[in-house]
DNA sequence: GCTTCATACCTAGTGACGCTAGGGTATAGA
DNA sequence: TCTATACCCTAGCGTCACTAGGTATGAAGC
């Protein structure tokens, strides 16, 4: 159910995880397979670029974090931009999604 | 508004569309565009392309109307699988878009 | 010790698809 | 004649989710 509905929403998806709190990426994927029931159960090579594109694109900023034990983890926080981001594609979200919805004649859940 | 939110959408938009009555390609877009009060604004690079996607999966018949006057038209309709294949969409998109809502925290309009 | 699994990161290439930009035909009005 | 609107089409581009492969660490089972 990933696929192609995704397109344009998977960041969205991922700001708004970080929004909770900063993770690095394999948490992130975690998050939201967990928080969408499963739901959205994306691959690895979906959210790791993506998260280099919002890093790009200064909406996330990321550390690397050596922990005592276990492989070293890059650890992504929203940036301000990235949190004024995320209230406007809420907004655009839910523009989109009534828009479509009316369409569909779907009343909305 | 439109870019890439509409990616994996736009089939069902036209197939919404057509369910309330065949139309030509151009009537098509201007059914978007009021229908949608504008926010779907889609140049003709977009809803043919679909169009043809479309026929060529079956969902949609096409039969060339010579008019009186005028251009001769593409008349577009759902066929049998057009019509199941939306109910199938409109499912997917009431659990795509609770999915996504939950995660933006938008409740639902 | 060795294998296997889970954790954790990465990227080159593919395919789908909306869009840009262009081209063509017909009718009506300035 | 020129422009505007209606109507159709397609080659190529850019974006982006995904596939498939790679690397590295540590714990558990045999």
């Amino acid at each position: 159910m990933n696929a192609e509905m995704l397109k344009g929403h998977l960041d969205n998806v991922i700001l708004a995880t970080l929004e909770r709190g900063a993770a690095h990426g394999y948490a992130v994927i975690e998050a939201i397979r967990r928080r969408s029931g499963g739901h959205f159960d994306l691959p690895e090579g979906t959210v790791y670029p993506a998260l280099h594109r919002l890093e790009l694109a200064g909406l996330l900023a990321s550390d690397w974090v050596d922990p005592p034990a276990g492989r070293r983890k890059r650890v992504y926080s929203l940036t301000r931009a990235g949190h004024d981001a995320l209230g406007e594609r809420r907004a655009g979200w839910a523009e989109f999604s009534r828009a479509v919805g009316a369409f569909l004649d779907v009343s909305p859940a």
